[in-house]
DNA sequence: TTATGTGCAAAGAGTTTGCCAGCTA
DNA sequence: TAGCTGGCAAACTCTTTGCACATAA
């Protein structure tokens, strides 16, 4: 059987090749946002001589594909998720770097009727909010420090 | 007479060269968002013995003074404003890279509400819209909360 | 005078690309 | 088989930094 995106794959006539495929798993496999490097430390797993310029080139080509999209929450790198087709926002935890997806319909018509008003039309949008938990926990301020917004 | 950024710097001790004088004077009189490269260039129409690495150092001072703001519109490179103090969103002409500013009140509410709802206490956040302008160029700046500056 | 700042070039981080062997359709 | 694809290393872009000299306060 094949798997969503190879499917999608084959119906635009792109080769299906075993690097393909690994990476192709390893981001249906991901629920978090991972970045060039840990998609390809995670392919690698799986295929120790997968190269990071095959993962550059299949991220980019998959992302020109509508099968995943690319962000970039301010650290220098790309980040990716699978395409879900359903538009949503992202808060970013800036404790620990962890990305919380969201959607407020009310926010997105807001969007919408902006652009509007200043004579535009909406193309694409990003909204990112930043933000630490609200219940203060002391012990967990100093964990991650590998995160830098 | 003494600019506004070369009060901010005698406020904070820092010494005031020729260069970051220059650099400030860029800054002051750029109504654009100009990256690192155009100040650079405005830079050296000034002082054509400017060095870009000045130039980084310089704007990475006055954004840790709070004297510009840095922003990422998403084509890798850090484009810069002079900090006005109050908020604002950027829609940004995806047509010839213009830069929009806006402001609206029901819309920042609403992401301090939203990271409230997930159990956040918002500490940053950016919204940008990428548009095309509309064919029927009505102005339609009526009462609504939107306002362009 | 002396702590800071500057210019230059080299180093870094992330990403892209040229070349050619290798594999898919 | 004919092209497209992948691995490797070199190249690129943007940004930072070490060092020696210059300079504001």
């Amino acid at each position: 059987m094949q798997s969503r995106i190879e499917q999608i794959c084959s119906d635009k006539g792109l080769k299906m090749t075993d690097q393909r495929r690994i990476i192709a798993q390893v981001l249906s496999g991901s629920v978090d946002h991972p970045d060039v490097d840990l998609v390809y430390r995670r392919a690698t797993e799986l295929d120790p001589k997968i190269s990071i310029a095959t993962v550059y080139r299949t991220l980019r080509l998959f992302e020109e594909a509508n099968i995943l999209e690319k962000h970039d929450f301010g650290d220098g790198r790309a980040r990716y998720e699978e395409a879900s087709g359903d538009h949503h926002d992202h808060l970013i935890n800036i404790k620990n770097g962890e990305v919380i997806e969201f959607y407020n319909r009310e926010l997105e018509a807001m969007k919408k009727q902006i652009a509007k008003d200043l004579g535009f039309e909406l193309v694409d949008h990003r909204l990112e909010l930043y933000a630490t938990p609200s219940v203060s926990k002391e012990a967990s301020d100093e964990d991650d420090e590998s995160f830098q917004k």
